[in-house]
RNA sequence: CCUUCAUAUCCUUUUC
């Protein structure tokens, strides 16, 4: 049993649940009984792919055999929830863990916080800070960590580091990470002083700047305009020893692209292929922004084209980054080409997707094609929003249709869209 | 610190 629990326990690495299932399963063919950690360890497989429902299957089944789940099994469900369609859930489940006398501990709030992240606002996590003081129990560097993280994700730099006095005044020792979501927190509001002083702060108090703290840094940089500082720290990383990743060259390259040096861009990507790093989309798709910000819409489509020769699907943003290129390239026919391919290929259409078409519309002048694209918004449950609605009334104007103008405005107006 | 639970880093449109 020991040697299977181990086996079930390698699948969370890849969270490869069918073979867990299976492993599972061939314990009950084997003759053996599995136990709590068996059970334990094959609901962590399923975190990785956010699958709740495989989770809570385990689980059932637990109950039916009557094997016993302990609070460390209701925790491996929690973690599910994180990166499932419907994160909230795991509030709903820490409620269903009360109501089971579950006994609650760091790791239950944690993991939720953590599953909250992404989609709550902080007051949401800062309820659940105010919950655990109540139970007394403690929050511990992961928790203040993850609250620090969600201040990032909602753009709230100053709750942050009020978050980081409070858990110096609490006692909790921070660490690598506890800086790592902090610069970031700088970096999302483009605060790259602020997150050059963190690193700093870290460096004073023996913290060893890694890989994550580093690429944190150059996208505070990026994000602040300052594509030489994020060059610099590229180069001061290399001096202190820590080799450069995928995402450190795609920060900087979206760096020298949103300062215009868009061949300087392009150099990054070669250079990396050159160092054997392999592009992600995420690569691809900021080369492709360059060449579109640097006018040469030619050299997107090359490389547009060159993400299906290394075997990867061209992105939503993918599209949308070469059809940009193509209008700033006086396109827009050929824009709109791409939109009919990302169709075919059933990539997904959004909302900018659609505002780069009209767009293109607006500069073809064609009312019919910014009518019909409004439509088709509609009908995949896009909202439009205000550049969509400016891009139709520009349309409108542009054939002198005012009535058309005027009546646009009113669909504004009565889908609650605020006009400038 | 060796069978089970939680935390940080990269991409897209804005009137002239």
């Amino acid at each position: 049993l020991y040697s299977y629990n181990t086996c079930i326990s390698a699948c969370e690495a890849t969270g490869d649940w069918k073979l867990a299932r299976d492993l599972v399963d061939r314990i009950y063919a084997a003759g053996l009984t599995p136990d709590t950690i068996t059970y334990n360890s094959a609901i962590s497989t399923c975190a990785p792919s956010g699958n709740v429902e495989e989770a809570l299957r385990f689980l059932d089944e637990m109950n039916e055999n009557l094997i016993r789940a302990d609070t460390v099994t209701y925790n491996a469900c929690l973690a599910c929830f994180k990166y499932s369609k419907d994160p909230r859930g795991a509030l709903d489940f820490l409620e269903t863990m009360k109501a089971r006398n579950i006994q609650l501990n760091v790791f239950s709030y944690a993991s939720c916080l953590a599953a909250l992240e992404h989609v709550a606002n902080i007051d949401n996590s800062m309820k659940l800070l105010a919950e655990m003081k109540e139970k007394s129990i403690r929050p511990n560097v992961v928790v203040f960590n993850t609250i620090i993280g969600a201040c990032a994700k909602a753009k709230d730099k100053d709750l942050a580091l009020k978050i980081f006095d409070d858990m110096k005044a609490a006692d909790v020792k921070h660490d690598e990470i506890t800086y790592g979501a902090l610069i970031d927190a700088c970096a999302k509001v483009g605060d790259w002083e602020k997150a050059i002083s963190l690193l700093h702060d870290m460096v004073q108090e023996n913290l060893k700047p890694n890989l994550i703290i580093f690429n944190a840094c150059i996208s505070a940089c990026e994000k602040g305009g300052q594509a030489f500082k994020a060059l610099e720290i590229f180069q001061n990383m290399k001096s202190q020893g820590v080799t450069p990743d995928v995402i450190s060259y795609t920060a900087c390259m979206n760096a020298c692209e949103k300062s215009g040096m868009w061949q300087k861009a392009l150099d990054f990507f070669n250079e990396m292929k050159d160092e054997g790093i392999a592009p992600t989309i995420l690569t691809y798709n900021a080369c492709i922004r360059a060449c579109a910000k640097g006018g040469e819409p030619a050299k997107a489509v090359e490389i547009f084209n060159s993400i299906r020769d290394n075997n990867m699907s061209p992105s939503t943003v993918s599209y949308n980054s070469v059809m940009m290129a193509l209008e700033r390239g006086g396109q827009p026919e050929k824009a709109l080409e791409y939109f009919r391919e990302m169709l075919k290929s059933n990539i997904a259409p959004d909302n900018l997707t659609f505002n780069q078409c009209l767009k293109a519309a607006s500069k073809l002048q064609d009312a019919d094609l910014s009518l019909k694209l409004y439509g088709d918004m509609i009908k995949l449950g896009l909202k439009p929003d205000r550049f969509s609605f400016y891009c139709c009334i520009e349309t409108a104007a542009k054939q002198g249709k005012w009535e058309e103008a005027v009546k646009i405005l009113r669909t504004m107006h009565q889908e609650g869209v605020m006009p400038e």
